[in-house]
DNA sequence: GCATAAAATCTCATATTATGAAAAAACTAC
DNA sequence: GTAGTTTTTTCATAATATGAGATTTTATGC
């Protein structure tokens, strides 16, 4: 079970539950999850959790499959969605700079998000050579600590919020070519130490990516930009120049 | 002013009227809105407007401008989106027929999505040639009745529907071309009689349009497909080609 | 820079609303 | 057909949202 949405401090306990059920079905992946599933995950009673989640349904946040009684995204999110996308938030923010980023390189460039304990791809632009990448396209995701943008977020977060989140995500590690805690809090020390997150091969054989935080300061990271490229291409200096046009870049957006 | 999300039938006056001010400031334009400004629009008291927006902003569900305290759609509901846009959706549904159209063609296609009293661009596929569109890019939105994909969905509506729609409009038809409710009327019945509607450099000079709503059987239409082509292009039998194209795809959709 | 207006935020007694245990209904599986 | 599981509905009760008004903050005019 993932803990998701913390309450907000006073009174709204309803909205409260809401984005928890919320944040479960768009964290149950593309079969959704039934009423049980729900109702176990967030810890709410059935009729409560029917009762949010049907209304939610009539709102189109939600829908339901009616044959297999299960509960997903909903059309009127995905209407948000592209609105939000539109607006002056951050995937606005940084279009700009992944195109230019994939143009000065050629290399496929990402705009990860965080979210609960994943990282989220909500942008990229793919590169001459097309390579694999962990979270394949937009919408897809990975648990904190894969991947060097998802390093990077987590890196640059209080040490309390890093160990709760690896925590979190023990069990999902191993998939990832044995990761282990010990390597992510290696990585975590590297990537706080350089400013930005390198991975050689280490999730993807040959497969290499750079990635560095987005900091308004005063907040916590919530996004970063990544560089995915062929390990053979990136030859001496390859990475201190992309470390060098990730932090130009957003210092760019932050300044903004 | 205008009325957005319709209660849900028993009980969760907070959920709705949660909801309502989503739906508000989903259509707040990139400027975001102020707390006066959604208190007036979606006619509740300042205190609980205020309570909830608050409440929203904490969970990220929208965001606020700390300079212009103005509000406007948040990161998670950005990764929503996203989400949303991978499941078994809409989006994803309809992924390959707006792809094969344009490939068979060469010509922009456009996915649209009933919002409230709008249609809102979901995914495009760009033509050989670039066409202006009325929407510009994806989330971008024209009233309903205004462009073919647009007048599409509203011409399959309950008359009742139709009619609440066209009046709350009323006062943005004119921008379009000094485009009115008699034309408006007449493109549904064109639509109706066609099964496909057709404009032909009606809203913007030289460029021409075909839309066809997707219809799942029992349920009113909430999306459509739709071509963007130079009039220039549109010989004689090209419409009615266009349109057995449209069909065709979206038969395969509704089937599935 | 100060005064005035306007908007945003906070407080709190009250009434409305959400809650969840339990019962009923609808599926599923055998 | 029956037993078991999951979903849906019910309803008395407790808990929560409500909104008028007070207070603070921000914007505007002079």
């Amino acid at each position: 079970m993932r803990p998701t949405a913390q309450p907000s401090s006073g009174g709204a306990q309803l909205l409260d539950r809401t984005v928890a059920l919320l944040d479960l079905v768009a964290d149950g992946g593309v079969d959704g999850l039934s009423l049980k599933q729900l109702a176990a995950l967030s810890g709410l009673n059935t009729a409560t959790c029917h009762r949010i989640l049907n209304t939610l349904v009539g709102h189109k946040l939600l829908a339901r499959d009616d044959k297999k009684r299960r509960y997903r995204l909903g059309a009127r999110m995905a209407i948000y969605g592209v609105r939000a996308a539109r607006g002056p938030g951050i995937i606005s923010r940084c279009e700009v700079a992944l195109t230019r980023l994939r143009r000065r390189t050629g290399d496929t460039t990402h705009l990860m998000a965080r979210f609960n304990h994943d990282s989220v791809c909500l942008d990229r632009r793919d590169g001459e050579c097309i390579v694999p990448t962990l979270t394949g396209s937009i919408g897809g995701f990975v648990p904190l600590g894969v991947g060097p943008g998802s390093i990077a977020m987590l890196a640059f977060l209080d040490e309390d919020e890093q160990d709760y989140i690896i925590r979190a995500n023990l069990g999902r590690y191993a998939s990832y070519r044995n990761l282990t805690e010990e390597k992510v809090r290696q990585l975590i020390a590297d990537t706080r130490r350089r400013g930005y997150a390198v991975d050689m091969g280490g999730l993807i054989p040959g497969i290499a990516g750079v990635g560095m935080p987005i900091i308004t300061p005063g907040e916590k990271p919530g996004a970063a930009l990544s560089f995915t490229l062929l390990c053979a291409k990136a030859g001496p200096g390859v990475i201190e120049r992309y470390g060098a046009l990730l932090e130009e870049e957003i210092n760019a957006i932050v300044g903004q």
